[in-house]
DNA sequence: AGCACGCCGACT
DNA sequence: GTCGGCGTGCTC
């Protein structure tokens, strides 16, 4: 008999044997159930291998066969890839790609009922009453037609069996509409036609392309990658393709913009989805029958059938890094999946990170550009307002040309939009008496008072307690005071300062639902808030037409911390903030409060010059060896005790691989020293570009066994270094 | 991931 | 004297 290599979605480090029973008929991909100790589980053959007569392996045998198509050669690279680049177990990259397993079964199916030929026999009043529903609602359930109709299902019973109404199956997980990409889309500019022109020849061409379209907030990418995916739709019937968004950009405006330029909603996958809605789309994608599917990051591990194309939308945006678990970068990880389905990839922004501009330089991906704002809508005119030279009055956060601009945006009945990237009220808090600053327990982390909730909260361990009366350190009473600025205090400033204006603040505290978020976004657009105050969430692409005036409290806030990519997330940040005014027909204005006007990210800002800034960007990393330039990864040993934990850093530490090219550092506390009661250590290994970083860090861990209680994890290419 | 097996604290 | 805590090891 031959013997079936199965991959379980269990934290496995290889597939298993099982024999193949006569007449299964197994391929690679296939998804099958098969016993794992006592359970049947599901897996992935990844193999079938020739009977092999001499041994005397005693193994189980494979269960069942899903009637499913089986998984892709393409997708079954890409998380061979995966698991190498991440440094995992292929069994848990598996599972990502499985995440809803009833999708491998045929959809539930519901009975429905509607009108069949003429009845044979005596039309009641009662009967004729569900008939007459029946021809109005279409095939519904017995229960609903009953309602309807004011009478009981048995009635509709009497005429099914009477021929007069028919019993029809319905699946419970319809297929989505079929897309139409020859419905008419937007007029595009000229510039906007020559780009998708330009995409249309190379989708049309075939085969492997990533392209960057760099286009500024407003200019219209979206239309334009409107007509890549016509494309790609038109010219293959089996063709899919997937947009991804960071998750914050999934609202009900740009399923909308899908459904207007092709009739129907594309399929949807992020974190909101209830399980039905997530076994429907998974099942709709692996049958192929899913042509568009939008998502978050982790819609790059569905298993498409035939994916042609992919759009990471918004590609620079820090959400695309998933940072627990298995930590990748969607945006890496897109190209790499494109390139093993020998499809494209489109990469859109307004500000894309210097990797990506890197690449597009060195010519590996197609740079395609837009200028322009369609129609009269202007970039806005950024000003910095040098605090050290116009300081805010004491006790305050806004500078008086600032506070001046709100007064007058309000009075015009235009909208305003302040950007703090700090929540709460106050982020420090200090003992009056004492002298004490309150600390997260066993971290250097500061306290961050807000008053809307009356707690204290550590924003990097969540740890939170209500508001001391006392000081916890000297006992003195009244004594604790909130130090610097959060979104909460500068909304009361704001209050203050317009007492008439509607005031709201915009942040992870008051959008903590999907629903909160669409209803402050929706107010905001409807011109039902004066003035928003908002900490980064606000710096997507919402379109606020009536929004005029942007300030940016305190631009340096970012610079701050010792991030390889703080500078250049702030100039991000910053810009797409301030793009945010004057989409529409008003010309909008930026102020950006700064410490440092003289710092080259402020600069790059106020003359608009974003090339400007990424070049001396792009020298310092050069320079330093990092990445794009070099490679990076953390890997983080965690314990119980410190102690353990640096006994198992050292030990960890002597066992390195000496390889050419690389150079580590550590072990040193981890930023994050103590979390969840476990004491954490980090190394960093920074390597050049041509070393397989995955591959060292593999090796390295493979040889040591960890004591036990000690955990180790790897991020390869870490953005956050928390 | 589950699940069983296995050694140390507070209970009917 | 047991019930049960979760630490460790195993699953073809």
């Amino acid at each position: 008999m031959p013997i079936a290599r199965i991959l379980f979605t269990m934290p496995l480090p290889e597939p298993f044997d099982y024999t193949v029973p006569e007449g299964m008929d197994l391929v690679p991909g296939a998804y099958v159930a098969a016993p794992v100790g006592p359970y049947d589980r599901l897996g992935m053959v990844v193999d079938v291998l020739p009977d092999q007569p001499g041994s005397n392996r005693k193994l189980k045998a494979v269960t069942s066969v899903y009637d499913v198509p089986p998984m892709s050669a393409p997708m079954r690279e890409f998380l061979n890839w995966t698991t190498r680049y991440t440094v995992s177990h292929p069994g848990t990259i598996l599972s990502m790609a499985l995440r809803a397993r009833d999708a491998l079964l045929p959809s539930p199916v519901e009975l429905r009922y509607r009108l069949a030929g003429p009845p044979e026999g005596r039309i009641t009043e009662a009967r004729a009453r569900v008939l007459e529903q029946a021809a109005v609602l279409g095939p519904v359930s017995a229960s609903e037609l009953a309602a309807a109709a004011g009478s009981s299902s048995s009635v509709v019973k009497g005429l099914v069996a009477m021929g007069a109404l028919e019993e029809i199956e319905e699946a419970t997980d319809p297929p989505f509409p079929p897309p139409d990409p020859d419905r008419p889309g937007a007029v595009l500019t000229p510039e906007q036609a020559s780009a998708a022109e330009e995409l249309r020849e190379g989708l049309l061409k075939g085969g492997y392309a990533a392209y960057l379209l760099d286009g500024v907030t407003g200019s219209g990418k979206t239309e334009v990658y409107f007509e890549a995916i016509a494309d790609v739709l038109r010219a293959d019937p089996e063709a899919q393709i997937l947009v991804l968004l960071p998750e914050i950009a999934l609202t009900q405006a740009i399923l909308a913009r899908f459904e207007a330029r092709f009739g129907a909603a594309p399929a949807p996958w992020h974190s909101g989805l209830n399980p039905k809605e997530r076994r429907r789309t998974m099942r709709e994608v692996l049958h192929g029958r899913a042509r568009i599917v939008i998502g978050a990051r982790s819609a790059l591990f569905l298993p498409f059938r035939k994916l042609k194309l992919i759009i990471v939308d918004e590609e620079h945006d820090g959400s695309y890094k998933q940072e627990d678990g298995v930590t990748y970068h969607a945006r890496d990880l897109a190209v790499m999946r494109a390139k093993l389905e020998d499809g494209a990839v489109i990469l859109a922004s307004a500000t894309p990170a210097l990797e990506t501009v890197v690449n597009a330089e060195a010519g590996r991906y197609i740079r395609l550009r837009l200028a322009a704002r369609p129609g009269t809508a202007r970039l806005p005119e950024i000003e910095l307002i040098d605090l050290k030279r116009a300081p805010p009055e004491k006790g305050k956060w806004l500078s008086p040309r600032l506070a001046l601009a709100l007064g007058e945006t309000l009075a015009a009945g235009e909208q305003s939009l302040l950007f703090l990237n700090r929540r709460g009220y106050a982020p420090l808090v200090i003992c009056k008496a004492c002298g004490e600053k309150l600390k997260s327990p066993g971290t250097e982390s500061w306290l961050t008072e807000h008053r809307y909730s009356g707690r204290l909260v550590c924003h990097l361990t969540g740890y939170s307690i209500a508001k001391p009366a006392v000081c916890p350190h000297c006992g003195a009473a009244d004594s604790l005071m909130g130090v610097g600025p959060g979104v909460e205090r500068i909304a009361e400033e704001v209050r203050t300062l317009l007492p008439n204006a509607r005031i709201e603040i915009f942040s992870s505290d008051t959008a903590q639902s999907g629903e909160a978020t669409r209803g402050l976004i929706e107010r905001m657009a409807a011109s039902e808030i004066d003035v928003m105050i908002g900490t980064q969430i606000v710096a997507k692409g919402h379109n606020f037409p009536n929004l005029t005036l942007v300030g940016v409290v305190d631009a340096d806030s970012g610079l701050k911390g010792g991030d390889l990519r703080a500078g250049e997330r702030t100039y991000q940040l910053l810009s797409q903030v301030a793009g945010r005014a004057g989409r529409a027909e008003r010309p909008g204005k930026a102020y950006v409060q700064t410490y440092t006007p003289d710092n080259p990210a402020m600069q790059a800002l106020a003359a608009n010059d974003r090339d400007g800034y990424l070049s001396i960007e792009r020298e310092v990393r050069n320079e330093l060896g990092l990445p794009p330039f070099g490679r990076l990864a953390a890997l983080i040993l965690s314990a119980p005790s410190a102690d353990l934990v640096d006994r198992a850093a050292l030990e960890l530490s002597a066992q390195a691989p000496n390889s050419e090219g690389i150079e580590l550092y550590g072990p040193a506390p981890a930023p994050i020293t103590v979390l969840r009661g476990r004491h954490r250590r980090r190394f960093l290994v920074k390597s050049l570009r041509t070393v397989d970083l995955s591959a060292y860090m593999a090796a390295w861990t493979a040889r040591y066994k960890l004591p036990a209680q000690v955990r180790l994890s790897v991020d390869i290419d870490p953005y956050s270094f928390l």
